[in-house]
DNA sequence: TTTTAATTGTGTAAATATAACACAATTTTG
DNA sequence: CAAAATTGTGTTATATTTACACAATTAAAA
């Protein structure tokens, strides 16, 4: 056998939204097209897969041109596949989230790509059916890190148990108690307290702790709740 | 711009795990291949995007055809894009789990396709990645009935708590407490007494509840867990 | 007709987890 | 050295979960 009979062969995409965060809000790596179509206009990253490509090899291969790191965290979401999503012809976008700590990244690969860190909550309109991707993205990673400890993805080596916090509050898009949120965490027991203080802060310097590589690692898919207070 | 430049176009392939209970055991409707590639052998139920199609259609079309059965649960699982995934010819396969009501299928659309139900914990080996779709659909299934009252799919339209208490226990392959479980399900308030009682039993019989579908809808995305006990 | 075995429905107390809240310690700035 | 901001930790009330027991229903067996 040859090959199939059938003769619907199309293009497949993969888009993806990459979440940074500043210590402040959740922020998306966008483009700016300088490309046709569309351009001019915001889009999310994409590319097209390959013929003697892997779906995770483009997947890797398309989070590597932007950003210019290996080893990302990220996560499929959803097929997006309506007839008429690219006008230009028929694709089948396989649309993902990733989660990087935005100071790691390259900087000239982004301004190769004409990519821009973008608030997500001032994010402009995006085009085809990207809207609905990031909305998608955000919804899944507020279910995923209310079960699994995904938030450190997005910070860097070292982190206070405040900018935690504060991380966790710019994805949920609401207040959480100290108290409860670092007893929390600490119980969790994935946090190592390197000895070292934030030397960055104006008044009391937090703790940095790192994260605890091997217990992140088999307690991954324990899949309990991660937070608490009124997240539920 | 009339198309894309970049040539690679593929075929799309869908492929479902189509999950069922029969009141003991979860049930999986499988392939008896009587084609090619791999006749004789057992598969998923599958088939290809077609040039006009959406891929929700595209689904629906092939549970349609597998079981004459509309507006069935489904839920996709992951792309599968492995370059040698499919010996024949370059596929990427976007798949998808569905839960269905077994005795509420078209039986000769069934045997149409050569599809039996196979017991979950017998089934055969199955060609390309299916295993591997399979192992991840229950993984997803067991994700997804903790925090979302997804099991009433696979029951009948009235149902007794015992009934599903055992669907529960066939889900995660562990026992649940009676009392416990009873509690936990009424305070939902999901179910309605119907005021029947199921005949079938031999012993007491117990009060058959329907699905509250209203509240089923709006409490959807709730994100709660439904499940207690032992099962985190 | 009565007893037995299986199953169903409901209750209760102990243990655990969560929510709500308060105070002391650290650090820079004025 | 006082003030302001922020961090670390403790305590109590409430809610949830767990573990376990008993009474009621039904068909079949005695």
């Amino acid at each position: 056998m040859n090959k199939y009979a059938h003769s619907t062969r199309i293009l497949v995409a993969l888009d993806c939204i990459v979440f940074g965060f500043d210590g402040e809000a959740l922020k998306l790596l966008l483009i700016k097209r300088n490309f046709e179509p569309e351009q001019g206009k915001w889009s999310l990253m994409g590319g097209f897969l390959e013929e003697e490509e892997d779906l995770e090899v483009a997947t890797n291969r398309i989070l590597y041109d932007l950003t210019g790191l290996k080893d990302i965290y990220f996560e499929e979401i959803k097929a997006f596949g309506k007839v008429n999503r690219d006008p230009v012809e028929r694709t089948i976008s396989i649309c993902f989230f990733a989660l990087i700590n935005i100071d790691a990244h390259n900087q000239d690969s982004a301004k190769a790509q004409n990519a821009y860190w973008i608030d997500l909550k001032n994010r402009p309109d995006l085009i085809f059916d990207h809207n609905q991707m990031v909305d998608l993205a955000l919804e899944k990673l507020r279910y995923k890190a209310a079960l699994h400890p995904i938030g450190f993805e997005l910070l860097p080596e070292k982190f206070t148990i405040p900018q935690l916090q504060k991380l966790y509050e710019a994805i949920y898009d609401s207040p959480l108690d100290r108290r409860n949120f670092s007893r929390k965490i600490l119980s969790t027991n994935l946090l190592i307290d390197t000895g070292e203080k934030n030397q960055n802060s104006t008044t009391k310097k937090a703790i940095l702790y790192q994260l605890n590589k091997e217990k992140y690692q088999s307690q991954f898919n324990a899949f309990h709740y991660f937070i608490s207070d009124s997240m539920r």
